[in-house]
DNA sequence: CTGTATCCGTGTTGATACTG
DNA sequence: CAGTATCAACACGGATACAG
């Protein structure tokens, strides 16, 4: 062989910061290119390769092959092969990869003040489900207490309000006070655009089934951050 | 059927990752190599060119330049000409882009979890001050109060710690009650390592002026987070 | 279905040298 | 001091082919 090993070893080199910061750390861990969307996609539990792929549009195989070893090399998260019969393999984030949530919000908070927010493009299920974790407005929850159902893309994913708070998680909608079944899209004009939620079931982008009532009141607990005014 | 127009436009696009959430646009503003090192070391205040390639260890000056571009174009930062006779250019960070500390302090925090943290890198004093804010253990403050000026490169920094809390900022270091000097990563020892200030004091490593009963008291008010374990 | 391993065109990076 | 110009590596994304 070449001397392609050496150089390699250069390259990876020349990838790090060389910097003692532990935001400078942070970028090599988890800021490569798609790695922190990765990080995202798994953060509501373990993912199968094909779920990935459908949930960040435009990744290719083989870099998500590279993001996938890097992110485990680094002990952020583990490839499970799962025995017989079940037979899959599963990406899962390790513990220490699930504490780096509140990074992930706040990056997204942060940066949902930017004019440049195009609330049109691709939004995976697990981005919807965290963007209510996100933009929750704790002052209107009151002593608001619901089970939303949401069905996206033919998963179930469930969000609890209680106690001021939210959770949400991957799980059967069963025993929820409401579900809610639309294009993930359809979603944001309700949650972050005051649209109605009956005026959204009324022109089909939606359903409501179970308690409307209070699906209704949990449509109106979020709002997107102000955005930033930029001088010309 | 290619046009070169074209495809510079779909090299554009490329860059982008084509996802309304939040987290991937904060990616597409600070994730690219360097940029979000950058707006920490404006987090203190303005800096020239030539101060954020000191801070920046490897940096070169047309990435920089790209960079301080593109963060002024997303109106994380303004490039501003003081007029004469100052004739001096800074980088400044906006409102909004101070508003991502948060993020910038959580990532680091997140990250000095990872057993590949080495710390005797390169540190700049920006990075030292800002550890103090990432790294401080609320619960050993007490009603401790104390001014600690900190003199790193030439420069002067100024740490408070009032209310159970920590303030860093770039100010000279007149009325504080003690003053510490000495090089950025003789300081990781003693905030960080366990190391008494007094031992790094007669080690030569760094000098204490002041009231030296409440910069020893400062220096033990910090701690590393736990590493992680990784499966072999 | 779940990846892995190629090749290839292009863009980005970083080192060096150079200019105002 | 504050950038610009140039250029050789290399990483990326897309396509494709292929293996378990």
């Amino acid at each position: 062989m070449k001397l392609e090993k050496v150089t390699g070893i250069e390259a990876r080199d020349r990838k790090w910061y060389d910097d003692a910061c532990g935001t400078a750390l942070g970028m090599e861990l988890v800021g490569e290119r798609w790695s922190l969307l990765i990080v995202r996609e798994l953060l509501l539990g373990p993912r199968r390769f094909g779920d990935l792929r459908a949930g960040l549009p435009g990744i290719s195989a083989n870099v998500l092959t590279q993001r996938l070893e890097g992110l485990a090399a680094a002990g952020i998260i583990v490839h499970e092969h799962l025995p017989p019969p079940a037979r899959a393999q599963v990406y899962a984030l390790t513990v220490w990869g699930r504490e780096c949530e509140p990074v992930v919000l706040g990056l997204g908070r942060w940066a949902l003040r930017s004019p440049r927010h195009d609330p049109m493009l691709h939004f995976s299920p697990t981005a919807l489900m965290l963007s209510l974790k996100m933009l929750l407005v704790h002052a209107r929850v009151g002593n608001l207490a619901a089970s939303i159902g949401l069905h996206l893309r033919g998963e179930d994913y469930l969000a609890k309000i209680a106690n001021g708070g939210i959770q949400v998680s991957r799980a059967p909608v069963v025993d929820a006070d409401a579900v809610l079944a639309g294009e993930t899209n359809a979603f944001l004009p309700i949650f972050y655009g005051g649209l109605p939620l009956e005026q959204a079931v009324a022109s089909g982008a939606l359903t409501v089934t179970g308690d409307v009532d209070r699906a209704t009141r949990f449509s109106t607990l979020f709002a997107l951050p102000e955005k930033v005014v930029l001088a010309a």
